[in-house]
DNA sequence: TCAATATGTATCTTTTATCATTGCATATCA
DNA sequence: TGATATGCAATGATAAAAGATACATATTGA
């Protein structure tokens, strides 16, 4: 199956960011699922990393639920990228390849270095980009949409 | 299940430029699923975008196989994902989502922008780099582990 | 105080993308 | 013409991810 984590965390995070604006005190998991049509366990077990990160802030029992620890202006794409597809690369080589000649003994290596500058680059360019950033995109996109 | 086509597609490419370098004509693909601790079948599969491409060259009947149709200097790592991954992209969102608000209404496309961002970045940072240059950095690394 | 309802979390099942395996037609060469 | 390579289709196995379910725990308000 696809990971789609950090899709569903983005569009989250956006909800949250969007709650705030609105002034919306917190979101409910079951809320949230409803926003990208899946379960609110699903939501939780993404929560989890951003709660203990201190991007999001959790109160529960009931009338609980979840808001945006800070500004929507301090939150980067990248951090939300880092925290919740944790120490999972963007690439991952095979692994065990026998030890035979030049490419097999040192491939694995070097994929290693290449995948690492990958994730490096993608995330300079997620951390490019706020999350108040994001919402805006949103707005232009929903006018351009409405035409 | 992990995709593995392109370090797979990357570790053919650098034996057959290290073949090249060899004075090798052409390697078989049980020797190059050897190489890979793999099958056959998965490498020719992985072949026919390469040949489709004129990346790789190759010759049928007995004593046949494939080589690289050009230079190693010629080729590179941007080349090779290209076409080894095709049309899919390195991210995708979840898809269909209920339109209900500004974020459901707009992520989706958000979201594509996004990863479409990326995939260029990535294609980027592989294209400034040939499978000569890989083979040489193959060399390097193999120079710091003898030690 | 207690009923309602939220989060936190563990466990099991379902789904599905990916790779492995098998089989066979076709091509090529000694 | 037999040995051996690619090309390709079809089926099976594997494993990662998401869905589903269950329940303990926390909080609030009537």
């Amino acid at each position: 199956m696809i990971d789609v984590r950090f899709p569903t965390a983005l569009q989250m995070m956006l909800s949250l960011a969007l709650a705030q604006t609105a002034g919306v005190e917190r979101l409910s998991s079951a809320q949230l699922a409803e926003g990208i049509d899946s379960n609110p366990t699903f939501v939780r077990r993404l929560l989890v990393p951003l709660i203990q990160a201190g991007l999001v802030h959790s109160t529960m029992g009931r009338d609980g639920g979840v808001s945006l620890s800070t500004d929507a202006a301090m939150i980067t794409l990248g951090d939300i990228y880092k925290v919740t597809m944790g120490n999972k690369k963007l690439w991952t080589g095979r692994s065990d390849i026998p030890h035979r000649c030049l490419v097999s003994c040192n491939v694995e290596r070097f994929f290693g270095n290449l995948a690492d500058e990958v994730d490096e680059s993608v995330l300079d360019l997620l951390s490019k980009r706020t999350l108040a950033d994001a919402l805006s995109e949103l707005r232009t996109l929903d006018a351009a949409r409405a035409q």
